[in-house]
DNA sequence: CTGCTGCTACGGTGACGACCGAAGCATTTG
DNA sequence: CAAATGCTTCGGTCGTCACCGTAGCAGCAG
């Protein structure tokens, strides 16, 4: 096998504790600084600038730099795929372990966050069963599409469809989704192209706020009553 | 985030470049000793011996006992998931590094694998191809779906859709696959349940063998036949 | 029983790498 | 200009872990 010495520098890059904290802080698609992400893993700069100089040489991360500070973020889809599979396996693997104290954010985490660019936590999940429900959208674990009421569904309260027109297959004029397993809630919600739409939507139309400095996401009153007027949810 | 070490602990047993080649000669679902693991690795049986123990403690790994020999294999197929995943990006970054020597062994393996449960190689680009030509199948790289052309396509050609229709989705009538992204053809193919099941009956029928102890596949005169005759295909 | 094989447990060695302090470069601000 | 901020490079220390030699334990053959 040829590529082995890579997968294995891959693994290796992902599997330091440090390393790995700077990865999760990214995975909502957000760029940091170097500065922001040391203090994410409890590190010095230094140590940090190391990390993030071996990441990008290899490829897994890429840089902006805006005057005297440098962004760094994921550098493609399938490096935050590859997190979110090694996520997966860990959630799922060693269930004696202790699941332990969960703070008050982690509760916010719980409730609604962004996971690259779809929503996850309760909220995700409640949308996803929602779509389902209406007959907007058809689910499994390993794939998802999309119904032409939901598509018309999705048109109505606002969201552009015009790129998932342009993926349909030929066809069954559907759009492919793409299945996420959430790591709190153990339950399927919507990634893809779709799930991205949804996301982007919410947050310019006022319907969620990014909290603070996470990945941690507020409903706000305007998105309370969206949510349960057009998609006939309650998130508790 | 609760999971960050779990996380880090997962990725980095597969970040060693030992256990990397040991966990790439499982992915093709076989369960191997410990002795031929180490053969693989190029380590000492005592070395391998550790390995396997801590990659079974987490749970990446299950044995088998039998008289005197351990068999080892991957526990979960989120398990193997995960490694494509890795494998994926490995494989498109750092496109710069020497792509070296392609020794026979490699060659056979660029034409016909299986990939834990399904075919990749131009083999499996080859299939997914004859059958998106044909309209059995659609394919994106977020999602595939088997059409109704697809599903009696399958059954004429003697391959149970039995499973499948066990999971239909409820308005479709149509069974999802997952896409692969190959990593020698860069090409996606057809993985998930359809292609599990393709895989299967294609060794049951004789139409391909696998080849002494790797992950390479043989196809017969007869799986030559049926597959110009039936899927229209040739595979160079 | 003895000998053989497959595997695992233990101890010591050696190397790689994560970490931080100190120093240096680039950019913005006063 | 000088001072401050964000970041990186360099050196040295320390801990961890992969590795193998030796030894010990199970299953099988004669």
């Amino acid at each position: 096998m040829a590529s082995n010495a890579q997968f294995a520098e891959v693994a290796a890059l992902a599997g330091d504790p440090a390393r790995a904290c700077m990865l999760h802080a990214l995975l909502d698609g957000r760029a940091l600084t170097a500065t922001e992400l040391a203090r994410v893993a409890g590190i010095a700069p230094q140590t940090a600038s190391g990390h993030l100089t071996q990441m990008t040489a290899l490829g897994m991360l890429t840089v902006e730099k805006q005057g005297r500070h440098r962004y760094h973020r994921l550098a493609t889809a399938s490096v935050a795929h590859m997190l979110e599979s090694i996520m997966q396996v860990a959630a799922e693997l060693e269930p004696n372990r202790k699941r332990f104290v969960v703070g008050p954010r982690d509760a916010a985490l719980r409730k609604a966050r962004t996971c690259y660019d779809h929503f996850a936590g309760r909220l995700g999940v409640a949308l996803a069963d929602a779509l389902i429900e209406h007959g907007h959208l058809e689910l499994t674990s390993e794939a998802g599409i999309l119904t032409d009421a939901g598509m018309m569904f999705l048109n109505e309260i606002g969201i552009d469809t015009g790129p998932m027109l342009a993926r349909r297959t030929k066809r069954s004029g559907r759009v492919l989704c793409r299945p996420c397993l959430d790591w709190s809630e153990r339950r399927l919600h919507l990634a893809g192209l779709v799930g991205s739409a949804i996301c982007t939507h919410s947050f310019e139309a006022g319907w969620t706020r990014q909290l603070d400095g996470t990945r941690a996401v507020l409903i706000t009153p305007k998105g309370e009553r969206v949510f349960r007027e057009k998609f006939g949810l309650r998130i508790s």
